[in-house]
DNA sequence: ATAATTTTGTTAAAAAAATAACATTGTTAA
DNA sequence: TTAACAATGTTATTTTTTTAACAAAATTAT
């Protein structure tokens, strides 16, 4: 199968394990570590030996017996799989405490996602830079994200705003939202969006933390 | 079946999902909005309406037949099956730009559930407050933690500290964690823990971006 | 008054994901 | 040399999650 072929049929939540993995890789390799057996991996993720061999498995990739991964390898294919082959460029809006946590969190991360542009209201914050990335008016979005060929946005404006903010990104051109907003938003479906409030991940924790303890 | 057995065969998702259902019940009752249909929470959830009927269903709650359902009880009973009967105490450990972005966005949202003190290892910051929290240093954190009866952290160090700060809490007594730091930790298996990553949900945006791209 | 419609609630089926089982094969050790 | 071991890779099974199908009932329209 060629690779073309198996991208589209990974399961979705091994594109996120694949991510995930190459997070733990990258550490590795900083630690000097050449290669990783698929428990150690999966201690790493919280998650079973057997997944992520399957994992490997589903993206075509061999280890040595007994002596696991090649982690530059393996690092190398995960990023044939999930990236894309030129890089994408992607924009904030709204460069408050989120926004500007994102940047500092992503500068120099990850070579294939820039953030090339940040967005805001605040005339403050219009004109300077923050970690490097420029930040325009958001009048000026449509033409920025064409003009730098932007294909993702990030949210982190006010709640009030997501909506708006969203049909612009949409008019603008962009084809992936990643919307960090506590409003739901409408995309077209040519649009990927993906939606995340930390609200859900702390009101589960709660859940189970409460849990546990009645059943003791 | 009674609410104590209903809790301990939800589904993983359902509990997640009630948590939104509630965020987007909240905000249709700030609109006025008394009643609401399984397709209109479906559609602002990006799901199916059978899928809320069905999580609906397993919580026993029942609508009015050709009305939809009532949205305050609703949010009334979810909050019942989720939340904690006395509320839980949580803290931050690491008062930077995501501490900062987290505490502003939660204060005065929920209400069984509040950031109630800030642990930083900066002594420009210790002795602060910050939206009304405040920061103490980590040295403190195990007796902050039993006097203010914590039960659950939120990581927002550095990843260097990961692994340390985790420790800390867990010797402190906390149930659940949840884990904004790039780097994985692990827990005793009594400990709730919850680990989230933007960087996986960017480059799970950008794989269907470029997917779809491929396939036009 | 009756039929059509719309919405809920539930059971059944399908799909997706995780786990288990196990064959295979280098490596180490007796 | 051979047996035990420890790791991978793959198929089979189980579990979880989602979707579909449809009965029941209140409302609306005819
Ligand atoms: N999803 C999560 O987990 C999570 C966590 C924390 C905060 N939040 C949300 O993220 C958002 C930002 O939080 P924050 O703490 O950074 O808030 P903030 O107030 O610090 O930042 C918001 C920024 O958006 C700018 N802005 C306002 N309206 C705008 C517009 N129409 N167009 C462009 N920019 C605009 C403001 O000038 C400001 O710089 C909020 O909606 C908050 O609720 C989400
Ligand atoms: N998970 C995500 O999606 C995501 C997104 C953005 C940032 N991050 C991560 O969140 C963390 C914080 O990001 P940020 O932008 O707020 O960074 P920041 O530097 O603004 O804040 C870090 C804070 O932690 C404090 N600190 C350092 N060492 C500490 C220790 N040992 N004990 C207690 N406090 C300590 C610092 O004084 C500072 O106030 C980083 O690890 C970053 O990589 C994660």
């Amino acid at each position: 199968m060629k690779p073309n072929q198996i991208m589209k049929h990974l399961p979705h939540k091994t594109i996120e394990r694949l991510s995930q993995y190459r997070r733990a890789l990258l550490i590795c390799l900083d630690s000097g570590k050449t290669h990783i057996y698929s428990h150690e991996i999966a201690r790493i993720q919280h998650i079973t030996a057997v997944q992520v061999r399957r994992d490997l498995m589903l993206i075509g990739y061999t280890g040595t017996l007994r002596k696991g991964y090649n982690v530059k390898e393996l690092i190398d294919l995960i990023g044939q799989i999930i990236d894309a082959t030129e890089g994408i460029n992607v924009a904030i809006v709204g460069m408050g405490n989120l926004g500007r946590a994102l940047i500092n969190y992503f500068t120099g991360k990850r070579s294939h996602l820039s953030i090339v542009a940040g967005f805001d209201i605040n005339p403050d914050k219009i004109g300077n830079t923050m970690s490097g990335v420029p930040c325009f008016g958001i009048d000026e979005m449509e033409s920025v994200i064409k003009r730098l060929d932007i294909r993702i946005g990030i949210m982190t404006v006010p709640g009030d705003f997501a909506v708006e903010v969203a049909d612009k990104l949409v008019r603008a051109g962009v084809k992936g939202i990643l919307n960090y907003t506590p409003k739901p938003v409408n995309v077209p479906k040519d649009v990927y969006l993906e939606e995340y409030d930390m609200i859900t991940s702390l009101e589960k924790v709660a859940f189970y933390v409460k849990m546990h303890e009645e059943e003791a």
